[in-house]
RNA sequence: GGGGCUGUGGGGUAGCUUGGUUAUCCUUCCUGGUUAGGGACCAGGAGACCCAGGUUCAAAUCCUGGCAGCCUCACCA
């Protein structure tokens, strides 16, 4: 029998049914009256707020400045830059009101009009390096398949765009943001991440290479959180953006382009959840705790008196306090459970003498008293031992997600045990497209970017091997 | 873009095959009372057939179209 809002599908059982229902429940998003298009709830927004918080400070320390450009792009700028243009083909929305005018594109990203821009701002070696980000929401017309976070028609990202005099250099920045995003998935998300380069299918279109970082969900799927690319110089040319060097030469500069997205919310939503609920990582909880009063006739005024006065100390951790008379306590443990309340902090009257408040971990459960002199010190360390733990797990199951295999016996057992597969490879476009037709949803996740030796033949076709390589089904 | 499934109060559902009284049950919500450390109990009350056409004496039920959700293939962050 459902009981309201606990409905929950087991999350082993059956992730597909569990992420929706949970985002849904737990209060994070709701579905719009348009195809695709998400409503982002508060609490979920919040985790964005704090993604830009974190991001922008980083941002400012590597010399980037935060800037927007138009939302519309003109088609002949897209047409510029001709596998830029036939890698989004597909998923770009148009805009055509005017019979007489271009017709323009709603950005599906905007390299094309950024760098329009950059062609007339950028002069000498002196402009450079130049870097820009831009907060924004995104459209791709993805006509089918779309998933609360994951994939929706409209999202929202940041997307940074930097220019350099040199190829050291760009290359150089396009790990640095790759490895910042590494870390923003650790210390903000409590997400473990692979880093690599993307193969030649599937780097970014246009872009001379792709580096991303990949989240192992619990299903064993890959699902790309965030990606850097190195554009190489064609972008530059294309959109004739140049710059006079100390030679006293023009020179094409080089460019890299990288960004993260809503996704990430709910890829942090699929990993740490459970079957009580989500699991929000204390750093980006809007409410860090729930202070639960229980009430008894004969105690209720001063258990909540006191209530009251442990809120006002707990101020700092923006703490809930449910004084609902309606709902027993149980209810409410259950309640700020599927919320994702990081901690939840009870006070009765046995407390209530002895001085002190139960705490109760939402990630572990967890149940410790604490004398109320030592009840901000404690929530603190019991904070930051939640965020630990949930990266801690979560690194658990990506190293159980991804085993090695030598062979096309052991490549294949992997992918149908749902696991990611890391294996010798050749690293060849064919190979991966054969692949795709014999495993239709099986391709290269990335190649990671310490190597290691590689010696030895292609677990899939049997040529030579040239690269260490991670497959898999992604999302 | 192709194929399949689905849409009933706030949530979960029965009813649809074979059209026919006042649309079932659980939960939520509101009122009053009794309660009280892991989803309390009693009484009363509120609340729904996705939208537009069509067939019919009569449509939640059948037909057509639209919208939305899910699964799957293709594509993609």
């Amino acid at each position: 029998m459902s009981k309201e809002g606990l409905g929950l599908t087991a999350k082993k059982k059956n992730l597909q049914d569990w992420y929706p229902e949970v985002v849904l429940k737990s209060d994070m998003a709701d579905y719009s009256a348009v195809k695709g298009c998400m409503v982002i709830k508060p609490n979920a927004y919040y985790v964005w707020q704090e993604i830009q918080n974190y991001f922008n400070e980083r941002l400012m320390n590597l010399n980037v400045r935060n800037a927007y450009f138009p939302l519309f792009i003109p088609e002949s700028f897209f047409k510029k830059e001709a596998q830029h243009a036939q890698g989004f083909k597909p998923e770009v929305a148009w805009i055509a009101n005017d019979e007489n005018s271009e017709r323009l594109a709603i950005r599906p990203t905007s390299e094309t009009i950024i760098y329009d821009s950059y062609s007339r701002w950028i002069r000498t070696y002196r402009d450079l390096p130049f870097r820009l980000n831009q907060w924004a929401n995104i459209i791709r017309w993805e006509s089918k398949a779309t998933r609360l976070f994951l994939r929706t028609r409209e999202f929202l990202w940041q997307e940074g765009h930097c220019v350099y005099e040199t190829r050291e250099e760009c290359d150089k920045e396009t790990l640095t943001f790759l490895q910042e995003y590494e870390k923003l998935c650790r210390e903000l998300l409590a997400i473990p991440v692979l880093k690599g380069y993307k193969s030649e299918n599937e780097k970014f279109a246009g872009a001379l290479y792709t580096l991303s970082i990949e989240a192992i969900m619990p299903d064993g799927r890959s699902l790309q959180c965030g990606t850097s690319h190195n554009l190489g110089q064609e972008f530059a040319k294309s959109f004739g953006i140049e710059f006079l060097g100390k030679d006293e030469k023009k020179h094409h500069p080089w460019q890299n382009s990288w960004g993260i997205s809503t996704r990430l919310i709910g890829a942090m939503i699929m990993l740490h959840g459970d079957d009580k609920g989500i699991i929000l990582p204390p750093k980006v909880a809007y409410n860090k705790v729930v202070i639960i009063p229980i009430l008894f006739e004969d105690s209720k005024r001063d258990v909540i008196n006191q209530a009251k006065k442990i809120q006002t100390l707990l101020k700092d951790f923006n703490p809930i306090l449910d004084l609902d008379g309606e709902h027993s306590p149980g209810w409410k443990f259950n309640n700020y459970e599927l919320k994702g309340i990081p901690l939840r902090l009870e006070i009765g009257p046995k407390d209530l003498k002895a001085k002190s408040a139960v705490l109760v971990r939402r990630d572990n459960g967890k149940k410790i008293s604490v004398k109320l002199k030592d009840l901000k010190k404690q929530i603190r360390l019991i904070l930051n031992g939640i965020q630990d733990n949930l990266y801690e797990k979560a690194s658990r199951l990506m190293k159980s997600s991804v085993v090695e295999a030598r062979n096309l016996n052991e490549f294949e057992k992997a992918i149908s045990n749902r696991k990611i597969a890391k294996i010798f490879w050749c690293d060849s476009v064919t190979c991966e497209k054969d692949l795709k037709e014999r495993l239709n949803t099986i391709k290269s996740i990335l190649l990671p970017l310490e190597q290691g030796k590689v010696s030895g033949k292609c677990v899939i076709c049997n040529n030579e091997a040239k690269v260490m390589a991670y497959f898999g089904k992604p999302y």
